[in-house]
RNA sequence: GCGGCGUUGGUGAAGUGGUUAACACGCUGGUUUGUGGCACCAGUAUGCAUGAGUUCGAUCCUCAUACGCCGCCCCA
């Protein structure tokens, strides 16, 4: 049997049903602070990866899907969206455009070279968005916020925002200098990994899970501290429009991210729902000036986010939030003869273009399969096509919840189906969303005790 | 790239070096000749991931490969 490429999926069923319902909330919720779409080729020239993204990261030395095309190219499909989304700004001279700054966004499959686990694939999907043009950190706060209101709009609530800035390249660069001055002396203290990470990325220590307990980390020098009073102040003024937006987060001195065009502000946004193993974060970002000019372009400051779907399915499923997934059908037509299946094709095709979900039988199942099938459907009327009433015009409809059947004339079946389905629709959005008790309390800083099933932020 | 565990019908799975691979769900048909869902009866894997090997004989033992799950590195 020929089975699917190692680490990639095939979403079908509920399960696709779920994931076109997550992507139109993307879609909705970014057309509304006026991201437009953008897409771009799944693979690109090698060379946009390795300048953008950074030679010596993991992500291009060795997670890439390269190949050569037959042209004698060197392509590779891409890992991430952020360098094609530049590369696109740069060629079509986007910077031009005098409304700035740019703001796109995109949804689409990635491809890394990695050994598959819980939360990772090798083919992946990612949505994701930038802001391109503009250096005010209000833009910073915006993509943060719009992240988090697009989990909030799926009904997430079990979600952390950690933020952190790198600074700018002076910054940075000191920092770095400090850190290996500092674990220099008790680099046979760490563990493997870290002795490695050292020279190649020495922030990178700070995030290790083997060490973490190590009081060397806790007291190592905090970037923060080697911000320099710019740097400083556009996290400060960052910081100010994320509480002004209301949205609650951590500073996180951990948070450093793994591709080299980062600068200033960068984030991560957490799962904190149990059972979700071992890669946790939904989705990340921060701000990239340099990316544009890497690549060829002009010096352009940008800030941009990306989130995998996957795990955010996944996250929606472990906190078992209810979704409005239409699994049912307005009406299961059935037959038995070969006149009446022709009727049945025939009015299938009049009532779908009326409007109506119509399914019937294609299989040749007896009459009770036929019942048993319109209920895994879930219909909403059946309909037993009879030669005799077909005969006098007329057809028998049932409804399928009240098991009350009623005969009508076939000239006005669209009204009737229209005025029946049409009732009772409030009644179906109270199963919509499963609404937890908002929490009223004042302080959100104590130990909740307002008997809500709800997540405030309090001490723990 | 490194490590651990796994792979038996449509599904959940039991099982054994030796003729017919449990059980349950599902599905199909019948009892009931065109208004079902219950009940009862019957049918439903020439097959145990793939390929080699050991053996008189392999789903079972060995090896390799593929894929899956979980962790590490790294990352969404």
């Amino acid at each position: 049997m020929i089975q699917r490429p190692k680490g990639c999926n095939d979403i079908y069923g509920r399960e696709a049903k779920i994931w076109k319902y997550v992507e139109s909330i993307i879609d909705a919720t970014m057309e509304k602070y006026n991201y437009t779409y953008i897409r771009t080729p799944i693979f690109e020239s090698t060379e946009l990866f390795h300048r953008g993204i950074g030679e010596s990261t993991d992500i291009v030395t060795k997670e890439t899907y390269d190949f050569v095309d037959r042209g004698g190219r060197n392509m590779t499909l891409r890992p991430e969206g952020t360098a094609g989304v530049c590369r696109s700004y740069v060629e079509n001279k986007m910077y031009g455009d005098p409304n700035q700054p740019v703001k796109v966004y995109y949804n689409g499959t990635m491809y890394r070279y990695e050994r598959p686990q819980s939360g990772r694939d090798r083919e992946l999907t990612q949505f994701g968005m930038e802001v391109l043009g503009s250096d005010d950190s209000l833009t910073d706060a915006e993509v943060i916020s719009l992240a988090v209101n697009i989990y909030k709009m799926l009904g997430l609530k079990e979600i952390k925002v950690n933020i952190n800035s790198l600074g700018d390249k002076e910054s940075r660069d000191h920092y770095r200098e400090a850190l290996v001055q500092y674990f220099k002396p008790h680099i046979q203290d760490l563990c493997e990994d870290c002795q490695a990470r050292l020279e190649k990325n020495p922030l990178r220590i700070l995030d290790c899970k083997v060490d973490k307990d190590n009081p060397l980390l806790k007291n190592a020098p905090k970037i923060i501290d080697y911000l320099n009073d710019e740097s400083k102040e556009r996290f400060d003024k960052v910081k100010e429009y994320l509480d002004l937006l209301q949205v609650k987060y951590e500073v996180d001195p951990n948070v450093v991210r793994g591709l080299d065009y980062y600068n200033h502000t960068v984030f991560e946004i957490e799962a904190k729902v149990a059972g979700f193993g071992a890669n946790n974060v939904l989705g990340g970002g921060g701000r990239y000036n340099h990316l544009c000019s890497e690549i060829g372009g002009p010096e352009t400051p940008c800030i941009g986010f990306a989130s995998g779907i996957g795990r955010l399915v996944r996250a929606l499923e472990l906190e078992e939030i209810k979704l409005p997934i239409v699994d049912s059908i307005d009406l299961f037509l059935m037959y038995v003869n070969e006149d009446e299946k022709k009727y049945a094709a025939y009015l299938s095709q009049e009532l779908r273009m009326a409007g109506f979900i119509v399914d019937t039988e294609y299989t040749g199942r007896s009459l009770k399969a036929q019942f048993k099938q319109a209920d895994r459907l879930n219909a909403k009327f059946i309909a037993v096509l009879n030669s005799e009433d077909l005969n006098n015009n007329e057809i028998k409809i049932k409804n399928n919840k009240t098991k009350q059947e009623e005969i009508i004339s076939l000239d006005v079946l669209i009204y009737y189906l229209d005025e029946q389905l049409n009732t009772g629709v409030e009644e179906e959005y109270d199963n919509f969303f499963f609404e937890k008790d908002e929490c009223h309390c004042e302080d959100d800083h104590h130990d909740c005790d307002c008997g809500n099933d709800c997540h405030c932020h309090h001490d723990k």
